[in-house]
DNA sequence: TTGAAAGCGCTACCAG
DNA sequence: CTGGTAGCGCTTTCAA
């Protein structure tokens, strides 16, 4: 078998009988090299069992083929797809992603820190607000960095953003189409931007559409996130003297609780109101569910996110981007169809 | 500010007035250093915010921080709970998670040479059947491979497993105390090695007990995995005659889809006949499912999985582990607890 | 097109 | 305890 230890280019070089530079040349297609060097040299390393370090080559060339990529809660089935896409978009394009969990906001700058550390390519921040200072650091490292779904006033970062306002726009459309006057927003109290985004456009297109007919939105808050955040809510608003029609919902699990929350106190979508859900998961899919909801293109911002990383690894001084990925309203059992 | 270069041991090393290799010292709290030399450089990497170039680091040590996560299918809840405990648990060790999501199992030959060329700390594979050629070269370069639920006969790899076998026990006693006689086992056609290891312990544990009573057990074969499948065959198994009283399945996935699929065809869980799956997510915790499981200790596995890897890595002739998790039966009303 | 050589930033050994 | 030094394996000018 082979010597015990790893093979390196020398020895690749040694074997096929020229400098270890010609093998660095035809493994990185780079400087020139003949063709049939080149062919004795890819044959030496099969033979060999070559492969780059990484290490070495990440350490000359002052930046791995890392991207180091930032979630939180992959439990959020949304959050877990997303993570997903980036996975398949990061390794199709060659990269390989370092994932780090935050539990709480505070990790991001150990995090973001030990990304620099093995001088990534490049960031996704999919979670938590990167805190100003420490993208001021990437930066200044000349690392790209590019957030999904939020969005801050740093100079120089990029965003990806689903079309909160088309998707509010559609779900307004949708449940007022059906017939809903009375409307409801249901929302995290401490929700991310891209709720209170979601929120605000919703709130906007309810108002355009009050030039038409008389429309009626309150809010309704969860204190909590998540499925329990959305199924306490409905039971406290079943309490409450307030009826409903028609509930948008700031994303997925919340809609899935408040679904819930509502069946057991013996109401039901879309007998009794009609509900919209942003990001469709599979679980909003199953039959217990089908809930209506505003879908994400996850493939579609997945690769915009690499795109920008790409950019701006060029040049740096690329003008910040800031894309609105188009969303879709899928229709399914809770605010159905309308056959007009 | 900070000279736009990268700052360096040397730099520290300059500015505190020392050697770099009292520096690489200090910060690999490796050889010795006088407390006040020590403070001294802390000091200065502190003023001027160094930070260890993990590339270089690796490329001498011959071993980065990094630990290679094989993941797939991350839609799968229980997938992406695990993906969580891991990155958890890597991250509290003072590790990076270098994840990759393999679609095929072809992939994985890939994803594991790339790891190689990471110089990763140790392999995680939480997916795919690892080509025992590949292993073997993980083995080689003396990089630690640990499966999780799942296994194969190679030499020098440890496997982390939930308690089937007592899962499966727990099940069945469950089931034939509620007083089921008519039990079924439903899997996926070409489950892995974990569902199949399921069933015969389930098939075992009930031979035990057909001493006592007589009990029947029939298998129902999901031609998809996830949720579809159990959705299809639990359709399927409605148009035949056979009818069932106890429901165990390979997983929470299958378990869900199964359920929805009696309830379209009128049947429902626990009036018609009870369910308990394996795997407890968030899902199965909802109130439309509600679903009795077999839950895993996934933060327990995941430090177990961390452990072997320390261990092979301290030495890596030890010998081969294959370690069990206990698990636990999680009473939903999908098989409520017993009131004796 | 090719090879020699100068590092990339850090670790670890060895002598002091 | 400390500093000098020899690499780790690769990339990239620079001449030839």
């Amino acid at each position: 078998m082979n010597k015990n230890h790893a093979v390196t280019a020398q020895d690749v070089a040694t074997k096929a009988g020229v400098s270890r530079a010609a093998v660095s040349r035809t493994f990185t297609n780079n400087g020139s090299v003949a063709k049939e060097t080149r062919e004795k040299i890819l044959k030496a390393a099969q033979e060999l069992g070559y492969q780059v370090n990484f290490l070495a080559q990440g350490l000359n060339r002052k930046r791995s083929q890392l991207i180091g990529v930032v979630v939180a809660r992959l439990s959020d089935p949304f959050r877990s797809r997303l993570l997903e896409g980036l996975l398949s978009e990061i390794q199709n394009k060659g990269y390989q992603a370092l994932v780090t969990e935050i539990g709480n906001p505070k990790d991001l700058e150990e995090t973001i820190r030990r990304f620099t550390q093995f001088r990534v390519s490049g960031v996704v921040v999919t979670s938590g607000q990167p805190p100003t200072g420490l993208v001021k650091e990437c930066v200044q490292h000349n690392i790209p960095v590019v957030g999904i779904n939020r969005h801050m006033d740093i100079k120089d970062v990029d965003f990806i953003c689903s079309d909160n306002q088309m998707g509010a726009t559609l779900a307004a459309q949708q449940l007022i189409d059906s017939g809903c006057h009375k409307l409801a927003w249901l929302n995290y109290k401490e929700s991310t931007w891209s709720g209170v985004s979601r929120g605000e456009a919703f709130r906007n297109a309810i108002e355009q559409k009050q030039a038409e007919q008389v429309l009626n939105l309150i809010q309704i808050t969860a204190l909590q996130d998540g499925y329990e955040g959305g199924r306490s809510a409905a039971k406290l608003f079943c309490r409450s003297d307030e009826r409903v029609e028609g509930v948008f919902c700031a994303n997925a699990q919340l809609a899935c609780g408040f679904l819930d929350g509502m069946r057991e106190e013996g109401f039901d979508a879309p007998r009794d109101f009609h509900l919209i859900g942003f990001d469709d998961t599979e679980l909003t899919a199953q039959y217990s569910y089908r809930l209506t909801t505003i879908g994400q293109d996850i493939e579609e911002t997945a690769a915009r996110a690499l795109s920008c990383l790409e950019a701006r690894g060029r040049d740096a001084t690329t003008e910040p981007r800031f894309e609105v990925v188009p969303v879709k309203l899928v229709l399914r059992n809770t605010s159905p169809a309308l056959f007009c």
